[in-house]
DNA sequence: TGGAAATAGTACCAATTTGATGCGAATAGT
DNA sequence: ACTATTCGCATCAAATTGGTACTATTTCCA
């Protein structure tokens, strides 16, 4: 239904965390924190880390942090580390060879569709996804920014 | 895993042979046309209609057209019609209430994300993708913060 | 040195979604 | 009447997803 699967929905949460906290935080306390299945957040952070986007350290008093800056952090590095390469349609996997005909007269443009849609995805910065930032105004949201009460934590701004 | 569904894809064909064609042309024609299933066209094309994509008419030398011109048919438009509303993740259906915290911190940012990528999806017009046009460049939506750092280790562009 | 806390890596199951098909009714041309 | 077509369901198998479980490994701390 083209809509992000939820572990994309969670990653982006635990993400945020990570983002706003400061030390290193493990799955179970952010799990906690958002009440959101234990289980699912530790397979998604490992995920996270598998792809480059956290990095873990193991042990007691371990836990995972961004690897970068949410700045340099794509919404398309996300959904592939927790969904596997984007492709919007298979087509755009098999080097352009449509299964149905030879000439097929949409794989060509579809996958025009689709580098322009990985553009849109490699260039949505976590950071302008999480408030800071609004380069240019996103016009039509009005309501008031919900800044504060997730930074109970830590301090990072 | 963020694709468009396979309905979507041959909805895609389907609307190039109809943009291409002159006459009203029946499902089946254009599924033998193109060798895919015939009562998964004819499925697909009755959903284009009833989403006011095409025109149908009934009867013997019935068949369907386009209902507008290419260039006022969005992508949006076309997945919207066959997949129903496009919800990029459950919490911009019911009203941004995040079910695992009050006041969660990815809700709203999600839904700015939501209101882009609609915007790209709506932007995105079939003649375009058709290939007539081109109008603007492959950055109308992406413009300069789409800085290389998410690029390095995905495939070429 | 041993135990506790944490990640790593699979493997697995249930529920939903999707791809695909089928059938009877309505409509329109010949 | 006859035929070709859309329309609106309803059904079904297969793939995907959300979620859980288990074991191994690493690290801190007493």
């Amino acid at each position: 239904m083209l809509k992000l699967s939820k572990k994309v929905d969670y990653g982006l949460v635990l993400l945020s965390d990570l983002h706003n906290g400061v030390a290193p935080a493990s799955a179970r306390e952010i799990a906690e924190r958002y009440q959101l299945p234990a289980p699912m957040a530790a397979n998604i952070l490992k995920a996270l880390a598998s792809g480059g986007i956290v990095t873990s350290t193991r042990g007691a008093l371990g836990g995972y942090t961004l690897a970068r800056p949410a700045s340099a952090i794509s919404l398309a590095d996300v959904v592939e580390a927790l969904e596997g390469p984007l492709s919007l349609l298979d087509c755009t996997d098999h080097g352009g060879g449509c299964e149905h005909q030879p000439g097929c007269p949409t794989t060509h443009p579809i996958q025009r569709v689709h580098k322009r849609f990985r553009l849109f995805m490699a260039g949505y910065m976590l950071d302008e996804i999480f408030g800071r930032a609004l380069p240019r105004a996103d016009f039509a949201f009005v309501t008031k920014t919900v800044t504060a009460p997730t930074l109970q934590r830590g301090e990072a701004p």
